[in-house]
DNA sequence: GCCAACGTTGGC
DNA sequence: GCCAACGTTGGC
């Protein structure tokens, strides 16, 4: 099983509302590299839901539960989309700031690459982060 | 609101 | 195919 992140802006789409709605495609991604992350993606994963801009904290844990398909949202018909559900929430929000303060996870691509909305996670970050967030 | 990083577009 | 111009993302 592999893990991942996943960027939102809560204007745009939070971490509530998914909880709300349950599974929804997470559509909109109209970058390579994260599609690509997305292609890799296998039902079962795990991801990290971040909001990005306000909050700029990780708050809770989403699972895949289908692989990528066709973003009905995306005219050019090229790029995917997963769906994903809330799975829980973290006990405790970790911020971006306890990640970039953290040896053990300041070399994440979250932070190497802070523009990229799709990213992977290692297993021991995976585990790092969910210590701090309290599970 | 500013700016750095980076992706995309279009002229050549 | 190169590169300058421009747009977008996202942290601060």
């Amino acid at each position: 099983m592999a893990y991942w992140l996943i960027k939102s802006e809560p204007d745009v789409w939070s971490w509530d509302q998914q909880v709300k709605k349950g599974i929804t495609g997470w559509d909109g991604v109209r970058n390579h590299q994260a599609a690509n992350n997305m292609k890799s993606m296998k039902v079962g994963d795990q991801a990290f839901f971040y909001h990005s801009n306000e909050g700029r904290e990780i708050v809770g844990i989403a699972t895949i539960v289908k692989t990528a398909h066709p973003d009905p949202s995306d005219e050019t018909g090229k790029f995917v989309m997963v769906d994903v559900k809330a799975d829980k929430p973290l006990k405790k929000a970790v911020t971006l700031a306890q990640i970039k303060a953290d040896p053990k996870l300041a070399s994440m691509a979250l932070i190497r690459q802070s523009r990229l909305s799709v990213c992977a996670v290692s297993d021991a970050e995976w585990a790092h982060i969910c210590k701090l967030g309290g599970l």
